[in-house]
DNA sequence: TTTAATATATACGATAATCGTACGTTAAAT
DNA sequence: ATTTAACGTACGATTATCGTATATATTAAA
């Protein structure tokens, strides 16, 4: 049966998810995909009709999982600067990962397949977390050196750069980046102390 | 002859640093390339023996441009603070300019024919840069807990809010805006002494 | 103007990649 | 032992790609 779990599948899905976020959605073939993933191509056709179809379910997947990781997030009892830093590691992670390759090939072919149901998550994700923050700054739980509306925009800005190639590409992995991020989004550029330009 | 300035092999170089830059060195064709230069690929064959003779005489004249600019920096009499600016701008318009794609791709291949001729020239615009800031770092000039080059993809971006009205929009002053700015570039979101999260 | 040289386009054969499937094989469940 | 699910091999059909041989147009020289 379609079983969800199989080995193979998995294998088909991991290998499928990194040729498909790196090459995009064009440059990649079912063969491809079999041959770095250790499976044959009748086992390939047994999950998936078609490269398409695997596309789409790789999608629904990486969304569901999001979903997933973003509510467990809003349930737990982290103290709330652990939250904004969670809910921002989580944009940054999944911005990437969600692929700039992707960001842009979708942003380029307007009438695209899993574009709307790409932008309305991505929507849902901001959203509620920048409402959160709102909430937070309005009720004086969170006190900044920085105007609370600055604050949201920078953050929103910083949505950008993790599907931006400039900056993506320079970190290996995308927790290095996220807590690069992070790093500055708290701390600046600028240790504490004193500091001398020239 | 190998007319270096022919209008059709200019469209075929053109297109060709577009493709490669994006879909990298393995998933182009040359019949891509000149489908969509729009050139024959008797032409094609006229001015470069194949894809990766093509390939190599893009990567050259782009490191040459490149090398250009680099001393021609150097070279002025520019405040120091200047010379960093255009340092900046250089890195961040046209230098990922080898394309984080073929930066990635160059890395994982490591027998790569191009690979230490980019390297070489990627260090000397990054270092040249990045050489003078951490100087100043090390000789506590300036502190920072941020990579240097994650520093200069942040600066470019402020440049970018400078002419989003969302942003600007919400200060009386520019000196404000500036203010503020600084203010989070250099201490980020949360103040140096008294801050407290909930 | 005629002629030679050069630039560009078309057509081609050879090879290789890709798709989706028919069929055979293993391994486990009944 | 027999059925059934999982998986691999081999296949035909189609398409892409390479590099070249040949044909045409354009330009420069005589």
């Amino acid at each position: 049966m379609e079983n969800r779990s199989s080995k193979k599948r998995s294998a088909i899905v991991e290998t499928g998810w990194r040729l498909l976020s790196y090459h995009g959605t064009e440059r990649i073939s079912v063969e491809e995909i079999c041959r770095e993933a250790g499976v044959s191509k009748m086992t390939f056709y047994k999950y998936f009709a078609n490269k398409q179809a695997m596309i789409g379910a790789i999608l629904k997947d990486l969304l569901q999982t999001m979903d997933a990781r973003i509510d467990a997030i809003r349930k737990s009892d982290l103290p709330y600067q652990e939250k904004i830093k969670a809910f921002i590691r989580l944009k940054m992670e999944q911005a990437a990962p969600l692929g700039w390759r992707l960001h842009k090939e979708f942003r380029e072919c307007p009438g695209h397949k899993w574009l709307d149901e790409i932008k309305a998550w991505n929507d849902k994700v901001i959203r509620g977390f920048l409402d959160d923050v709102k909430e937070k700054i309005a009720a004086g739980e969170i006190r900044t050196n920085v105007n609370p509306e600055t604050f949201l925009y920078i953050v929103e800005r910083m949505t950008d750069w993790a599907a931006d190639e400039r900056f993506v590409g320079r970190y290996v992995t995308v927790e290095a980046m996220a807590s690069e991020v992070l790093n500055f989004l708290f701390y600046g550029f600028l240790g504490q102390g004193a500091v001398k330009w020239l």
